[in-house]
DNA sequence: TATTTTAATGATTTGTTATTCAAAATTAAA
DNA sequence: TTTAATTTTGAATAACAAATCATTAAAATA
C-alpha cells in the first residue's frame, strides 16, 4: 500500500500563510498556494475541503498554540499578575515574531470570518481570550489592578490595540522595531494617558 | 440637456454602505447595491470607475466629516487636553452612532485598502491621525499626560482598540451599549490596568 | 416641432478562479 | 514482477461577478 511522500498537508499551510499575508486571502488564487508549495493544484483539494478551510485551519494552528502557552502561564501560583501579564504580551508577540505573515494573515483576514462564519471558527481562540481574562480578573482580586475596569469591554480594546500594532509592525518592519511596540503596549496598558491621576 | 433625476450618486454611496456592511466588500455585488439605489448595474459605473472607487468614496466621505470635527476642536485654546481627549472620543463614537454599518464596512475593509492600496486612499485619514497626535502631545507639553509615552506607537495602539470596540458594538448592539464602550475607552486610556502605580 | 445632448439601462461580454475528475504515477504487497 | 491500492496530477469545467456598450429615453435648445 502507497504511503503519502513527505508532508504535503504542511507544505500547503505554510505557503498558503506565504501567499495569504501577501495578497490577502481574497486575492490570493489557489493555483499559487500550490505552485509554492510544489505540489498540483489538485493536492490542495485532496487535504482541504475548500479554500477556506485552509484558512480556517491555520488559525486552528495558531490559537491552538498561543492557548496552550497562555495556559500554562496561568496556572502559576507563584508569578505576580504584574508579571503575568507582560507573559500574555510576549506569548503573543512570540508568536508573531516566529512569522510575520501570520501576523497580517491573522489581522486582516480573522475579524472577517468571525463576523461572517459560515464554518466554525477555532475553540482555541474563545479559550484564549477567557484565560486572558481570568488573568486580569485575578489582578483584580488580588487589588492590584483597577477594579472600574469592565471586562468584556476591556478584552476588545486590548485585543484591538494589540491587532493594529503587530499589524503595524508586520507591514512596516523597518520603522518600528518589535520590541519597542511590545514594551510599549505593556506601559500603555499599565499606566495610561494620565499623569499622576489616580 | 437632460438633468440627473434625484440623487443617485448619493442613493448608490448610501447602498453600498449598507450592501458592504451586510456582506463585506469581497462579496457585495455591484448588481445588488444597484437594486438597493434603485438604479441600474450600469448606473453604478456612470458615476463610479469601479467597485473599489465606490469604496474609497465611502472611506473619503467618512474621515473628511471626522477631520473637520476634530480640526475644530483642536483649536480650541480653552478647552483642556483631557476634555479634548474625551471630545475626540466622542466624534468617533458620535460618526458611527450615526450608521453602524459605516462602522463596519470601515473595521472590516479600511485595513486590507490601506495595505494593498492600488489607488490613493483619503488624505483625511492621515491628517485626523495627524491632528489626534498633536492633541496628545499638547497633554504631554502641559505635563498632564504621561510622558513616556512614544506616540507613534501609542495611535496605533488606540486606533486599534477603537477599531475592536466600534466592531464589537456595531456587531452586536444587543449586548453592547454604545455608552459603556465609550465611556470605557475614555477610562482604560486614561487610567490603565494599574491601580495606584504612579 | 425637430434636433442635439446627455443620462440611464441591463443583457451581454469578458475575465477570473475555485473546484472537479479522469488519467497517470507511485508505492506496497502478493 | 505483477497487481492492487492509493496518491498525485493539471487540464477542463463551472460558477460567478465586474465591467461594457449598443440602445433607449428624457431634457435642453433652436
Amino acid at each position: 500500500m502507497r504511503h503519502k511522500e513527505g508532508n504535503k498537508r504542511e507544505d500547503i499551510i505554510k505557503a498558503a500563510i506565504k501567499i495569504f499575508a501577501e495578497n490577502g486571502y481574497h486575492h490570493a488564487k489557489i493555483a499559487k498556494v500550490a505552485e509554492v508549495a510544489n505540489v498540483a493544484t489538485g493536492s490542495v483539494y485532496v487535504y482541504f475541503e475548500n479554500k477556506e478551510k485552509v484558512l480556517l485551519e491555520i488559525f486552528d494552528e495558531i490559537w491552538k498554540d498561543m492557548y496552550n502557552n497562555l495556559k500554562e502561564l496561568v496556572d502559576k501560583k507563584e508569578v505576580s499578575p504584574f508579571e503575568k501579564f507582560d507573559a500574555l504580551v510576549d506569548i503573543i508577540f512570540d508568536k508573531f515574531t516566529e512569522s510575520p505573515e501570520i501576523a497580517l494573515v491573522m489581522v486582516n483576514e480573522q475579524n472577517h470570518l468571525l463576523t461572517h462564519k459560515k464554518e466554525k471558527f477555532t475553540e482555541y481562540y474563545e479559550k484564549f481570550i477567557e484565560l486572558g481574562v481570568s488573568l486580569i480578573q485575578e489582578g483584580i482580586d488580588k487589588g492590584v489592578f483597577n477594579s472600574g475596569i469592565d471586562l468584556n469591554i476591556y478584552k476588545h480594546y486590548l485585543l484591538g490595540a494589540f491587532r493594529d500594532l503587530v499589524n503595524t509592525w508586520a507591514t512596516d518592519r523597518e520603522t518600528f522595531s518589535l520590541n519597542s511596540i511590545r514594551q510599549s503596549i505593556k506601559y500603555f496598558s499599565k499606566y495610561g494617558l494620565c499623569k499622576n491621576c489616580m
